[in-house]
DNA sequence: AACGTGACACAGC
DNA sequence: AGCTGTGCCACGT
C-alpha cells in the first residue's frame, strides 16, 4: 500500500482545488506544514497523476512553470482557460481572485 | 548513510 | 521593474 508520503499529502490537497480556482506549491507546502518547501511541492507533483489537477498548481506568481510538465505544454493553459481562467503568456490574470488557499479553505 | 535533485520563494541589485 | 543568487525540505539513487 501507499505510504503517507509527503507526496501523498501535495496531491490530496491539489485534488482538493475547487473547480475555477488556482493554488501556489507554497500554499501547499506551508499547509502541509513544510513552509519553506515549496521546491518539494513541484517535486511532488513529478508523479503528477491524472487524478490530480496539476493545471491548477502553479508558482506564487501565478506562472506556468509546471507546463513543461504536462503531455502537452499548452495543454495546461487550454485546461485553465476551460475553467474561466484568464492565461495570458503562461501567466494567470486575476491570479489573486483565483487564488485558493487550502488553509483557508480547509479551514485549519 | 550521504549526495544530488526539484514544476519554488524571498531578498538583493 | 525584471533578473540573479541563495535557502529550503523531503525524496531518489
Amino acid at each position: 500500500m501507499d505510504k503517507p508520503s509527503f507526496f501523498q499529502d501535495v496531491y490530496e490537497v491539489a485534488k482538493l482545488i475547487p473547480y475555477g480556482k488556482v493554488t501556489t506549491y507554497g500554499a501547499i507546502a506551508t499547509y502541509l506544514g513544510a513552509k519553506g518547501s515549496a521546491r518539494m511541492v513541484g517535486w511532488a507533483m513529478n508523479g503528477c497523476p491524472a487524478e490530480v489537477p496539476a493545471h491548477r498548481v502553479v508558482n506564487r506568481i501565478g506562472l506556468l512553470t509546471g507546463k513543461h510538465h504536462f503531455h502537452e505544454p499548452n495543454r495546461m493553459q487550454e485546461l485553465l482557460e476551460s475553467e474561466n481562467i484568464t492565461v495570458k503568456d503562461d501567466k494567470i490574470e486575476n491570479f489573486d481572485y483565483y487564488f485558493w488557499d487550502p488553509m483557508l479553505a480547509l479551514g485549519l
